[in-house]
DNA sequence: GGCAAGTGTGTACGGTCGTACAGACTCGTG
DNA sequence: CACGAGTCTGTACGACCGTACACACTTGCC
């Protein structure tokens, strides 16, 4: 329909499989050795397919990028609605902390590559902002939001800890931070600057 | 003295200036950017110093987050240690969270760098893995194990919240969070396990 | 001064990179 | 079927990279 005749891919998936393929590099290689090259064999497409749908490797990095971040957005969201009660809810987080779902060694690896890579790119710098935000608005479906906030920095900070002991980590200890936070943080900022010396 | 000659150096600061400059170049261009040139460059010296002084790139990149390692763990090691009183450590914690000492943009630059870095370079895990050990180290002068390990978690995480919201932090809100850890956390853990549901 | 051993460097080479682009291919339309 | 707009790709080029290395320089010892 139409006039012109318009768009007719032969192969619709090819750039999602293209940026599946690059994310799959920056993981195993680190966006430092990251090419146009080794993307394409990874993705079994010709070199010149990376130049025909993207606008040089930045771009595509970029989109890269906000994939990594929409799959985890959206792991994250559902994690958390999934917690009817707020003890579910903390059990939640707990496993987003620990488990291997979220922070596996890839997305760990791959989350360290796009903060880093972030700082010396604006557009990718929006991405990381937009992912937190995201992020503390799935907790704020349960708590309040200066809770979200320091139960935001746990779900950031602790898995760094695991990448780098090597070791699992101590669930009752993490269980036992967050329901801390969850119940005393709550309390404390209801008497804002109060502090027993 | 002794039987033959030996090493007289023409510029015996060479090799510090150079892996000064390194940290420069990373901080500004990242990894992935950094190359022999642009060191060289940046610490005036000319290309064949770098490979005079260095087994190749990644030697230099590794000499240089272990510099990066040493001085900041001097720094947080420095801080923790002017604490007299269990209060004044959690004043310093708020400092190091929130001033612009440590976390500073640079520094959290370095810091992704190298954990980004990290994960494809073993030599780097382990200086990595060395600077998050001597930092509990350093929160151990005041606080139990494990009450170290959720702080540590915090001055790991909240500054990433910093870097990417743009804005400074809420002191008030970290002052509380940490405050709420040291008392309540150490509690919790001498009934281990033990959860209200 | 002559010598040898160690320090430091300018240049050049092979390799890889990003990217441009001529042209092969596909397919709706007239 | 002819055609042309649009989709795709193999190849090639200039730029830059890491690194090697021949060579100049410095300095203690005779």
């Amino acid at each position: 329909m139409g006039g012109t005749r318009r768009e007719i891919p032969n192969d619709p998936g090819r750039k999602r499989r293209i940026l599946d393929a690059a994310l799959d590099v920056i993981a195993e290689a680190g966006v430092h050795k990251t090419t146009h090259r080794r993307i394409a064999a990874r993705a079994e497409v010709p070199l010149g397919s990376l130049t025909y749908y993207f606008d040089g490797i930045d771009d595509l990095l970029v989109q890269a990028f906000a994939r990594l971040s929409d799959t985890m957005s959206v792991h994250y969201r559902r994690t958390l609605e999934s917690a009817a009660t707020r003890a579910e809810a903390e059990d939640a987080i707990v496993e987003l902390i620990c488990g291997p779902a979220y922070a596996s060694s890839r997305e760990m690896t791959l989350i360290f590559e796009m903060y880093g890579y972030a700082n010396h790119h604006p557009q990718v710098m929006d991405i990381a902002r937009a992912w937190l935000h995201r992020s503390r608005e799935s907790l704020s479906l349960h708590f309040p939001e200066h809770v979200c906030l320091a139960l935001d920095v746990l779900i950031e900070g602790w898995p760094i800890h695991r990448v780098f002991e090597g070791a699992p980590l101590d669930r009752a200890l993490v269980a036992a931070t967050v329901h801390t936070i969850v119940d005393h943080l709550d309390a404390a900022a209801e008497r804002p600057g109060r502090r027993d010396a």
